[in-house]
DNA sequence: TGTAATGTTTACCAGTCGGTCAAATTATCC
DNA sequence: GGATAATTTGACCGACTGGTAAACATTACA
Protein backbone atom coordinates (compact mmCIF):
# COMPACT_ATOMS: atom_id res chain seq x y z
CA UNK A 1 0.00 0.00 0.00
CA UNK A 2 1.69 3.22 -0.58
CA UNK A 3 -0.38 6.09 0.95
CA UNK A 4 2.50 7.20 3.05
CA UNK A 5 2.81 10.58 1.16
CA UNK A 6 6.00 11.49 3.06
CA UNK A 7 6.10 12.27 6.54
CA UNK A 8 3.15 10.05 6.86
CA UNK A 9 5.42 7.32 8.64
CA UNK A 10 7.66 8.66 11.35
CA UNK A 11 10.77 8.41 9.61
CA UNK A 12 11.34 9.75 6.64
CA UNK A 13 13.38 7.53 4.11
CA UNK A 14 16.69 8.02 2.62
CA UNK A 15 14.90 8.23 -0.62
CA UNK A 16 12.17 10.93 0.32
CA UNK A 17 14.84 13.14 2.12
CA UNK A 18 16.22 12.95 -1.46
CA UNK A 19 13.21 13.32 -4.20
CA UNK A 20 11.92 16.07 -1.98
CA UNK A 21 15.13 17.81 -1.99
CA UNK A 22 15.40 17.65 -5.69
CA UNK A 23 11.69 18.38 -6.15
CA UNK A 24 12.21 21.29 -3.64
CA UNK A 25 14.99 22.44 -5.34
CA UNK A 26 13.21 22.35 -9.12
CA UNK A 27 10.25 24.02 -7.69
CA UNK A 28 12.42 27.17 -6.54
CA UNK A 29 14.04 27.56 -9.95
CA UNK A 30 9.94 26.93 -11.64
CA UNK A 31 8.33 29.10 -9.08
CA UNK A 32 11.08 31.72 -8.46
CA UNK A 33 10.57 32.60 -11.98
CA UNK A 34 7.12 32.32 -13.10
CA UNK A 35 4.92 32.69 -9.92
CA UNK A 36 2.37 30.76 -8.79
CA UNK A 37 0.30 30.88 -11.07
CA UNK A 38 2.27 31.11 -14.14
CA UNK A 39 4.20 27.82 -12.91
CA UNK A 40 2.75 23.91 -13.89
CA UNK A 41 3.83 20.77 -11.89
CA UNK A 42 4.89 19.34 -15.38
CA UNK A 43 8.00 22.40 -15.90
CA UNK A 44 8.71 21.45 -12.10
CA UNK A 45 9.08 17.73 -13.05
CA UNK A 46 10.92 18.76 -16.17
CA UNK A 47 13.71 20.33 -14.11
CA UNK A 48 13.87 17.46 -11.24
CA UNK A 49 14.18 14.91 -14.13
CA UNK A 50 11.10 13.03 -12.98
CA UNK A 51 7.39 12.23 -13.89
CA UNK A 52 4.56 13.90 -12.66
CA UNK A 53 3.01 11.76 -10.84
CA UNK A 54 5.97 11.11 -8.86
CA UNK A 55 5.80 14.53 -7.61
CA UNK A 56 2.73 13.86 -6.34
CA UNK A 57 3.31 11.18 -5.06
CA UNK A 58 5.88 13.31 -2.35
CA UNK A 59 3.72 16.28 -2.61
CA UNK A 60 0.09 16.09 -2.73
CA UNK A 61 -0.56 19.24 -4.65
CA UNK A 62 1.00 22.09 -6.53
CA UNK A 63 0.24 24.27 -3.47
CA UNK A 64 1.53 22.04 -1.15
CA UNK A 65 5.10 22.02 -3.05
CA UNK A 66 4.79 25.95 -2.82
CA UNK A 67 3.79 26.55 0.22
CA UNK A 68 7.06 23.47 1.85
CA UNK A 69 9.48 25.62 -0.81
CA UNK A 70 8.39 28.91 1.16
CA UNK A 71 8.43 27.48 4.81
CA UNK A 72 11.92 26.32 4.08
CA UNK A 73 13.00 29.36 2.95
CA UNK A 74 10.97 31.89 4.83
CA UNK A 75 13.28 31.39 7.91
CA UNK A 76 17.07 31.61 6.41
CA UNK A 77 15.72 34.33 4.34
CA UNK A 78 14.94 36.29 7.46
CA UNK A 79 18.60 35.62 9.22
CA UNK A 80 20.51 39.21 8.64
CA UNK A 81 17.70 40.84 10.59
CA UNK A 82 17.27 38.75 13.36
CA UNK A 83 21.25 38.62 13.36
CA UNK A 84 20.58 42.74 13.80
CA UNK A 85 22.21 43.03 17.51
CA UNK A 86 20.78 45.81 19.24
CA UNK A 87 23.74 45.84 21.59
CA UNK A 88 26.29 46.21 18.64
CA UNK A 89 27.83 49.69 16.87
CA UNK A 90 24.72 51.29 15.17
CA UNK A 91 26.91 52.18 12.17
CA UNK A 92 28.58 48.46 11.75
CA UNK A 93 25.44 47.02 12.27
CA UNK A 94 24.01 48.38 9.42
CA UNK A 95 26.72 48.35 7.41
CA UNK A 96 26.78 44.33 7.91
CA UNK A 97 22.72 44.34 7.47
CA UNK A 98 23.19 45.81 3.60
CA UNK A 99 26.49 43.73 2.91
CA UNK A 100 24.75 40.68 4.29
CA UNK A 101 21.64 41.25 2.71
CA UNK A 102 23.45 42.02 -1.16
CA UNK A 103 25.20 38.51 -0.56
CA UNK A 104 21.88 37.08 -0.20
CA UNK A 105 20.74 38.88 -3.32
CA UNK A 106 23.89 37.73 -4.95
CA UNK A 107 24.48 33.90 -3.68
CA UNK A 108 20.40 33.34 -3.50
CA UNK A 109 18.72 34.88 -6.22
CA UNK A 110 15.87 32.71 -7.07
CA UNK A 111 14.52 32.77 -3.11
CA UNK A 112 14.36 36.76 -3.60
CA UNK A 113 12.41 36.25 -6.80
CA UNK A 114 10.59 33.43 -4.91
CA UNK A 115 9.42 35.93 -2.59
CA UNK A 116 8.99 38.98 -5.00
CA UNK A 117 6.50 36.72 -7.33
CA UNK A 118 4.42 35.93 -3.81
CA UNK A 119 4.12 39.68 -2.56
CA UNK A 120 3.72 41.13 -5.87
CA UNK A 121 0.94 39.12 -6.79
CA UNK A 122 -0.75 40.10 -3.49
CA UNK A 123 1.12 37.13 -1.26
CA UNK A 124 -2.17 35.40 -1.20
CA UNK A 125 0.06 32.61 -0.03
CA UNK A 126 1.89 33.98 2.53
CA UNK A 127 -0.24 36.75 4.33
CA UNK A 128 -0.01 35.00 7.65
CA UNK A 129 3.71 34.88 7.62
CA UNK A 130 3.61 38.44 6.88
CA UNK A 131 1.88 39.77 9.57
CA UNK A 132 2.99 37.43 12.19
CA UNK A 133 6.39 36.56 11.95
CA UNK A 134 7.59 39.28 9.68
CA UNK A 135 6.13 42.21 11.54
CA UNK A 136 6.88 41.15 14.67
CA UNK A 137 10.08 40.76 13.49
CA UNK A 138 10.71 43.73 12.22
CA UNK A 139 8.90 45.18 15.07
CA UNK A 140 11.29 44.18 17.10
CA UNK A 141 14.70 45.60 15.20
CA UNK A 142 12.13 48.99 14.33
CA UNK A 143 12.61 49.69 18.38
CA UNK A 144 16.46 49.11 18.35
CA UNK A 145 16.78 51.40 15.77
CA UNK A 146 14.32 54.04 17.15
CA UNK A 147 16.32 53.54 20.60
CA UNK A 148 19.65 54.60 18.65
CA UNK A 149 18.13 57.37 17.18
CA UNK A 150 16.79 58.82 20.07
CA UNK A 151 20.41 58.17 22.41
CA UNK A 152 21.82 60.17 19.41
CA UNK A 153 24.06 57.71 17.46
CA UNK A 154 22.41 58.28 14.48
CA UNK A 155 19.74 60.61 12.91
CA UNK A 156 16.33 60.70 13.84
CA UNK A 157 13.95 58.65 11.07
CA UNK A 158 11.09 56.19 10.40
CA UNK A 159 12.77 53.29 11.11
CA UNK A 160 10.27 50.90 9.23
CA UNK A 161 11.04 52.80 6.17
CA UNK A 162 14.70 52.61 6.63
CA UNK A 163 14.28 49.03 6.73
CA UNK A 164 12.22 48.94 3.59
CA UNK A 165 14.95 50.96 1.72
CA UNK A 166 17.45 48.67 2.71
CA UNK A 167 15.22 45.73 1.47
CA UNK A 168 14.41 47.16 -1.75
CA UNK A 169 17.51 48.48 -2.31
CA UNK A 170 19.43 45.00 -1.58
CA UNK A 171 17.05 42.73 -3.39
CA UNK A 172 16.56 44.81 -6.68
CA UNK A 173 20.06 43.08 -7.31
CA UNK A 174 18.24 40.19 -7.48
CA UNK A 175 14.65 40.69 -8.55
CA UNK A 176 16.00 42.94 -11.05
CA UNK A 177 18.80 41.73 -12.43
CA UNK A 178 17.74 41.40 -15.64
CA UNK A 179 17.22 45.48 -15.67
CA UNK A 180 20.31 46.14 -13.85
CA UNK A 181 22.74 43.87 -16.53
CA UNK A 182 20.41 45.48 -19.28
CA UNK A 183 21.42 48.91 -17.95
CA UNK A 184 25.15 48.87 -17.01
CA UNK A 185 25.55 47.28 -20.30
CA UNK A 186 28.07 44.15 -21.27
CA UNK A 187 31.21 45.71 -19.94
CA UNK A 188 30.37 46.37 -16.26
CA UNK A 189 28.33 43.35 -16.53
CA UNK A 190 30.65 41.33 -14.65
CA UNK A 191 30.14 40.36 -11.04
CA UNK A 192 32.10 43.43 -9.78
CA UNK A 193 28.60 45.38 -9.76
CA UNK A 194 27.64 43.38 -6.18
CA UNK A 195 31.16 45.23 -4.87
CA UNK A 196 29.80 48.58 -6.52
CA UNK A 197 26.18 48.66 -5.18
CA UNK A 198 27.89 47.44 -1.79
CA UNK A 199 29.86 50.78 -1.68
CA UNK A 200 27.46 52.82 -2.97
CA UNK A 201 24.62 51.44 -0.33
CA UNK A 202 27.30 51.77 2.71
CA UNK A 203 27.89 55.48 1.31
CA UNK A 204 24.24 56.50 0.86
CA UNK A 205 23.04 54.62 4.05
CA UNK A 206 26.01 55.93 6.54
CA UNK A 207 26.42 59.13 5.67
CA UNK A 208 22.62 60.02 5.17
CA UNK A 209 21.68 58.44 8.48
CA UNK A 210 24.93 60.70 10.56
CA UNK A 211 23.89 62.55 13.10
CA UNK A 212 24.51 66.31 11.35
CA UNK A 213 25.80 69.15 13.62
CA UNK A 214 22.99 70.89 15.11
CA UNK A 215 22.38 74.20 12.85
CA UNK B 1 -15.61 41.20 -44.82
CA UNK B 2 -14.24 41.96 -41.22
CA UNK B 3 -10.62 41.82 -41.58
CA UNK B 4 -9.58 44.87 -40.08
CA UNK B 5 -8.53 44.06 -37.17
CA UNK B 6 -7.74 47.32 -35.51
CA UNK B 7 -5.71 49.40 -37.63
CA UNK B 8 -6.19 47.65 -40.61
CA UNK B 9 -8.23 50.66 -41.84
CA UNK B 10 -6.62 53.72 -41.77
CA UNK B 11 -8.51 56.02 -39.29
CA UNK B 12 -9.89 54.69 -36.10
CA UNK B 13 -12.91 53.98 -35.28
CA UNK B 14 -14.75 55.40 -32.30
CA UNK B 15 -15.80 52.37 -31.37
CA UNK B 16 -12.09 50.66 -32.18
CA UNK B 17 -10.61 53.34 -29.55
CA UNK B 18 -13.31 52.56 -26.87
CA UNK B 19 -12.90 48.92 -26.91
CA UNK B 20 -9.40 49.10 -27.20
CA UNK B 21 -8.65 51.35 -24.27
CA UNK B 22 -11.39 49.02 -22.26
CA UNK B 23 -9.65 46.05 -22.96
CA UNK B 24 -6.65 47.68 -22.35
CA UNK B 25 -7.36 48.96 -19.08
CA UNK B 26 -8.54 45.49 -18.29
CA UNK B 27 -5.28 43.76 -19.19
CA UNK B 28 -3.46 46.25 -17.15
CA UNK B 29 -5.64 44.93 -14.15
CA UNK B 30 -4.71 41.34 -14.89
CA UNK B 31 -1.29 41.29 -15.99
CA UNK B 32 0.07 43.31 -13.42
CA UNK B 33 -1.34 40.78 -10.74
CA UNK B 34 -0.63 37.39 -12.39
CA UNK B 35 2.26 38.53 -15.24
CA UNK B 36 2.46 37.33 -18.57
CA UNK B 37 2.27 33.53 -18.57
CA UNK B 38 0.02 33.49 -15.39
CA UNK B 39 -2.70 35.32 -16.81
CA UNK B 40 -5.52 34.36 -19.06
CA UNK B 41 -7.63 36.34 -21.72
CA UNK B 42 -10.85 34.60 -19.75
CA UNK B 43 -9.92 36.95 -16.79
CA UNK B 44 -9.20 39.79 -19.10
CA UNK B 45 -12.37 39.16 -21.00
CA UNK B 46 -13.89 39.17 -17.81
CA UNK B 47 -12.88 42.51 -16.21
CA UNK B 48 -13.38 44.06 -18.96
CA UNK B 49 -16.69 43.00 -19.10
CA UNK B 50 -16.74 41.29 -23.27
CA UNK B 51 -16.17 38.35 -24.54
CA UNK B 52 -13.42 36.17 -25.33
CA UNK B 53 -13.15 36.28 -28.89
CA UNK B 54 -14.49 40.05 -29.03
CA UNK B 55 -11.10 40.64 -27.66
CA UNK B 56 -9.01 38.46 -30.02
CA UNK B 57 -10.99 40.70 -32.77
CA UNK B 58 -8.91 43.53 -31.27
CA UNK B 59 -5.96 41.55 -30.48
CA UNK B 60 -4.96 38.82 -32.62
CA UNK B 61 -3.19 37.27 -29.55
CA UNK B 62 -2.60 37.68 -25.12
CA UNK B 63 1.06 38.82 -26.77
CA UNK B 64 -0.37 41.47 -28.80
CA UNK B 65 -1.96 42.54 -25.59
CA UNK B 66 0.48 42.59 -23.51
CA UNK B 67 2.30 44.12 -26.20
CA UNK B 68 0.15 47.43 -27.05
CA UNK B 69 -0.08 47.69 -23.14
CA UNK B 70 3.76 47.70 -22.75
CA UNK B 71 3.93 50.16 -25.50
CA UNK B 72 1.21 52.40 -24.12
CA UNK B 73 2.81 52.87 -20.44
CA UNK B 74 6.79 52.48 -21.01
CA UNK B 75 6.73 56.24 -22.07
CA UNK B 76 4.98 57.42 -19.17
CA UNK B 77 6.61 55.14 -16.95
CA UNK B 78 10.13 57.05 -17.69
CA UNK B 79 9.00 60.55 -17.56
CA UNK B 80 10.17 61.39 -14.33
CA UNK B 81 13.77 60.46 -15.21
CA UNK B 82 13.59 62.02 -18.58
CA UNK B 83 12.49 65.24 -16.58
CA UNK B 84 15.57 65.15 -14.52
CA UNK B 85 17.03 68.37 -16.00
CA UNK B 86 20.86 68.75 -16.18
CA UNK B 87 20.87 72.63 -15.45
CA UNK B 88 18.51 72.70 -12.10
CA UNK B 89 20.00 72.25 -8.88
CA UNK B 90 21.24 68.91 -8.00
CA UNK B 91 19.27 68.97 -4.73
CA UNK B 92 15.89 69.83 -5.95
CA UNK B 93 16.44 67.60 -9.00
CA UNK B 94 16.90 64.46 -7.24
CA UNK B 95 14.34 65.82 -4.10
CA UNK B 96 11.66 66.20 -7.18
CA UNK B 97 12.43 62.64 -9.00
CA UNK B 98 11.99 60.82 -5.54
CA UNK B 99 8.90 62.90 -5.41
CA UNK B 100 7.78 62.17 -8.77
CA UNK B 101 8.17 58.79 -8.49
CA UNK B 102 6.89 58.18 -4.76
CA UNK B 103 3.68 59.90 -6.38
CA UNK B 104 3.64 57.50 -9.83
CA UNK B 105 4.49 54.52 -6.94
CA UNK B 106 0.85 55.70 -5.07
CA UNK B 107 -0.66 56.65 -8.18
CA UNK B 108 -0.07 53.63 -10.62
CA UNK B 109 0.56 50.89 -8.74
CA UNK B 110 -0.47 48.63 -11.59
CA UNK B 111 1.98 50.26 -13.88
CA UNK B 112 4.99 49.72 -11.51
CA UNK B 113 3.57 45.93 -11.16
CA UNK B 114 3.46 45.40 -14.80
CA UNK B 115 6.87 46.14 -15.09
CA UNK B 116 7.97 44.33 -11.75
CA UNK B 117 6.37 41.37 -12.84
CA UNK B 118 7.72 41.49 -16.40
CA UNK B 119 10.88 42.17 -15.40
CA UNK B 120 11.06 39.58 -12.52
CA UNK B 121 10.31 37.01 -14.53
CA UNK B 122 13.38 37.71 -17.11
CA UNK B 123 12.15 40.54 -19.32
CA UNK B 124 11.41 37.90 -22.55
CA UNK B 125 8.94 40.98 -24.09
CA UNK B 126 10.92 44.01 -22.71
CA UNK B 127 14.38 43.28 -23.63
CA UNK B 128 14.70 45.51 -26.01
CA UNK B 129 13.74 48.51 -24.38
CA UNK B 130 15.45 47.69 -21.36
CA UNK B 131 18.44 47.27 -23.89
CA UNK B 132 17.68 50.31 -26.11
CA UNK B 133 15.58 53.57 -24.44
CA UNK B 134 16.14 52.49 -21.01
CA UNK B 135 19.88 52.40 -21.16
CA UNK B 136 20.26 55.27 -23.22
CA UNK B 137 18.05 57.67 -21.21
CA UNK B 138 20.09 56.05 -18.14
CA UNK B 139 23.52 56.91 -19.21
CA UNK B 140 22.48 60.55 -20.34
CA UNK B 141 21.60 61.22 -16.66
CA UNK B 142 24.03 59.15 -15.19
CA UNK B 143 26.19 61.37 -17.62
CA UNK B 144 24.75 64.84 -15.37
CA UNK B 145 25.14 63.23 -11.96
CA UNK B 146 28.65 62.16 -12.59
CA UNK B 147 29.12 65.78 -13.97
CA UNK B 148 27.23 66.62 -10.46
CA UNK B 149 29.80 64.91 -8.21
CA UNK B 150 32.92 66.23 -10.68
CA UNK B 151 32.54 69.82 -9.58
CA UNK B 152 31.61 69.40 -6.28
CA UNK B 153 27.66 69.65 -6.20
CA UNK B 154 26.95 66.40 -4.31
CA UNK B 155 29.01 63.56 -3.26
CA UNK B 156 30.86 61.51 -5.74
CA UNK B 157 29.13 58.12 -6.28
CA UNK B 158 28.16 55.97 -8.46
CA UNK B 159 25.69 57.01 -10.85
CA UNK B 160 24.51 54.13 -12.05
CA UNK B 161 23.49 52.63 -8.74
CA UNK B 162 22.17 55.71 -7.48
CA UNK B 163 19.60 56.12 -9.99
CA UNK B 164 19.18 51.95 -9.12
CA UNK B 165 18.28 53.00 -5.43
CA UNK B 166 16.10 55.82 -6.30
CA UNK B 167 14.07 53.32 -8.55
CA UNK B 168 14.04 50.52 -6.36
CA UNK B 169 13.31 52.73 -3.02
CA UNK B 170 10.40 53.68 -4.42
CA UNK B 171 8.63 51.47 -6.82
CA UNK B 172 8.90 49.70 -3.29
CA UNK B 173 5.76 51.35 -2.17
CA UNK B 174 3.83 49.63 -5.12
CA UNK B 175 5.12 46.59 -5.65
CA UNK B 176 5.55 45.49 -2.56
CA UNK B 177 2.56 47.28 -1.13
CA UNK B 178 0.61 44.33 0.47
CA UNK B 179 4.00 43.38 2.63
CA UNK B 180 4.35 47.07 3.74
CA UNK B 181 0.89 47.32 4.76
CA UNK B 182 1.26 43.87 6.74
CA UNK B 183 4.55 45.19 8.58
CA UNK B 184 3.13 48.48 9.48
CA UNK B 185 -0.17 47.32 10.32
CA UNK B 186 -3.53 48.23 10.61
CA UNK B 187 -2.93 51.03 12.81
CA UNK B 188 -0.62 53.06 10.33
CA UNK B 189 -1.42 51.85 6.87
CA UNK B 190 -3.08 55.08 6.05
CA UNK B 191 -1.92 56.70 2.60
CA UNK B 192 0.09 58.30 5.26
CA UNK B 193 2.55 55.92 4.61
CA UNK B 194 3.43 57.77 0.95
CA UNK B 195 4.35 60.71 2.93
CA UNK B 196 6.27 58.67 5.54
CA UNK B 197 8.04 57.66 2.70
CA UNK B 198 8.73 60.61 1.20
CA UNK B 199 10.25 62.16 3.85
CA UNK B 200 12.30 59.41 5.14
CA UNK B 201 13.69 59.37 1.24
CA UNK B 202 14.93 62.62 0.97
CA UNK B 203 16.27 62.98 4.16
CA UNK B 204 18.38 59.56 3.14
CA UNK B 205 19.24 60.73 -0.15
CA UNK B 206 20.03 64.55 0.64
CA UNK B 207 22.04 63.27 3.40
CA UNK B 208 23.41 60.79 1.96
CA UNK B 209 25.04 62.47 -1.07
CA UNK B 210 25.63 65.87 0.89
CA UNK B 211 29.35 66.52 0.12
CA UNK B 212 31.36 66.22 3.18
CA UNK B 213 33.90 68.23 4.90
CA UNK B 214 37.33 67.54 3.75
CA UNK B 215 38.00 65.39 6.62
C1' DT C 1 14.91 -15.28 0.45
C1' DG C 2 10.26 -13.95 0.91
C1' DT C 3 7.11 -10.48 1.68
C1' DA C 4 5.17 -6.29 2.88
C1' DA C 5 5.90 -1.50 2.44
C1' DT C 6 7.63 1.96 -0.46
C1' DG C 7 8.40 4.07 -4.82
C1' DT C 8 7.48 4.69 -9.98
C1' DT C 9 5.07 4.64 -14.28
C1' DT C 10 1.44 4.38 -17.90
C1' DA C 11 -2.90 5.57 -19.10
C1' DC C 12 -6.31 8.49 -18.26
C1' DC C 13 -9.85 12.28 -16.76
C1' DA C 14 -12.38 16.55 -16.56
C1' DG C 15 -11.53 21.31 -16.82
C1' DT C 16 -8.98 25.19 -18.80
C1' DC C 17 -5.89 27.23 -22.15
C1' DG C 18 -5.14 30.23 -26.49
C1' DG C 19 -7.27 30.68 -30.58
C1' DT C 20 -10.59 29.87 -34.91
C1' DC C 21 -14.82 30.07 -37.59
C1' DA C 22 -19.11 31.03 -39.42
C1' DA C 23 -23.23 32.95 -38.37
C1' DA C 24 -25.68 36.68 -36.35
C1' DT C 25 -25.98 41.39 -35.00
C1' DT C 26 -25.10 46.26 -35.23
C1' DA C 27 -23.29 50.64 -37.09
C1' DT C 28 -22.30 53.55 -41.17
C1' DC C 29 -23.19 55.96 -45.13
C1' DC C 30 -25.54 56.73 -49.52
C1' DG D 1 -34.39 52.37 -46.07
C1' DG D 2 -31.08 49.39 -47.93
C1' DA D 3 -26.44 47.85 -48.86
C1' DT D 4 -22.15 47.30 -47.03
C1' DA D 5 -18.72 47.16 -43.67
C1' DA D 6 -17.72 46.66 -38.70
C1' DT D 7 -18.64 44.24 -34.58
C1' DT D 8 -20.16 40.47 -31.56
C1' DT D 9 -21.33 35.87 -30.35
C1' DG D 10 -21.71 30.69 -29.58
C1' DA D 11 -19.84 26.54 -30.80
C1' DC D 12 -15.83 24.43 -31.23
C1' DC D 13 -10.63 22.73 -31.59
C1' DG D 14 -6.29 20.64 -30.10
C1' DA D 15 -2.97 21.32 -26.51
C1' DC D 16 -2.19 21.69 -21.85
C1' DT D 17 -3.70 21.94 -16.88
C1' DG D 18 -3.81 19.72 -12.04
C1' DG D 19 -4.74 15.50 -10.43
C1' DT D 20 -6.18 10.18 -10.08
C1' DA D 21 -6.11 4.97 -10.45
C1' DA D 22 -4.06 0.97 -10.77
C1' DA D 23 -0.47 -1.84 -12.35
C1' DC D 24 4.29 -2.38 -11.94
C1' DA D 25 9.05 -2.09 -9.82
C1' DT D 26 12.02 -1.58 -6.03
C1' DT D 27 13.50 -1.41 -1.41
C1' DA D 28 13.90 -2.69 3.48
C1' DC D 29 13.83 -6.02 6.76
C1' DA D 30 12.67 -10.42 9.19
Amino acid sequence: MAIPRAAKTQRRTRIQEEKEEKILEAALDVFSVSGFRGSTIDQIADVAGMSKPNLLYYFRTKEAMHRALIDRVLFTWLEPLRAFDANGNPESEIRSYIRRKLEMARDFPRESRLFANEVLQGAPHIEDELKGPLKDLVDEKAEVIKSWAKAGKIAKCDPYHLIFSIWSTTQHYADFDVQVLAVLGQEQAGSGRFEDAARFLEQLFIDGLRVKPAS
